[in-house]
DNA sequence: GCCAACGTTGGC
DNA sequence: GCCAACGTTGGC
């Protein structure tokens, strides 16, 4: 099967860029998530998938790429069996962050979950979008 | 800081 | 199983 890729929405007072780069390649879990849909995408992630990592609220800027490293497992910071996550790394960051700005005013971008559903916080990006934001983040082609 | 949209919870 | 109430998210 093809690889796919993902977004993944952080708060920068919460989880920051700076942090997941700061784990290396030990990575880190993608935990806290508490919506159904996005642990359901999370359940089809597959160790190599890559993702965008996402800053809301603030920043509303597209700033770094990431790579699933482990498949969904419970989420430790709940005894609630229902939740699991996955963990990923930081592979890079994007040369020139994409803003949501930017992202509304590409009409290309206009069926992202992003802009129709802006509250799922893990969501799935088509392998379209992917490379229409790499090229905008100033990457020729994808990395890995 | 506000508020609309949405998801979850819980009473019935 | 429905649905109103509530809480949270996230753009503005």
């Amino acid at each position: 099967m093809s690889k796919h890729y993902w977004l993944f929405k952080s708060e920068k007072s919460t989880w920051s860029w700076e942090d997941q780069v700061t784990q290396g390649d030990a990575g880190e879990e993608w935990d806290g998530v508490r919506n159904y849909q996005a642990r359901n995408f999370m359940r089809e992630m597959k160790v190599g998938d890559l993702g965008f990592f996402y800053l809301s609220q603030r920043d509303k800027v597209i700033v770094g790429i990431v790579e699933v490293i482990a498949e969904a497992h419970p989420d430790s910071t709940t005894e609630d069996p229902r939740w699991e996550c996955v963990n990923i790394k930081a592979i890079r960051s994007l040369p020139t962050p994409v803003s949501l700005d930017q992202i509304k005013a590409d009409p290309r971008l206009s069926e992202m979950v992003l802009v129709k559903n802006s509250r799922l916080s893990v969501q799935p990006v088509e392998d379209e979008e992917w490379r229409i934001l790499c090229e905008m983040g100033g990457l020729a082609s994808e990395p890995g």
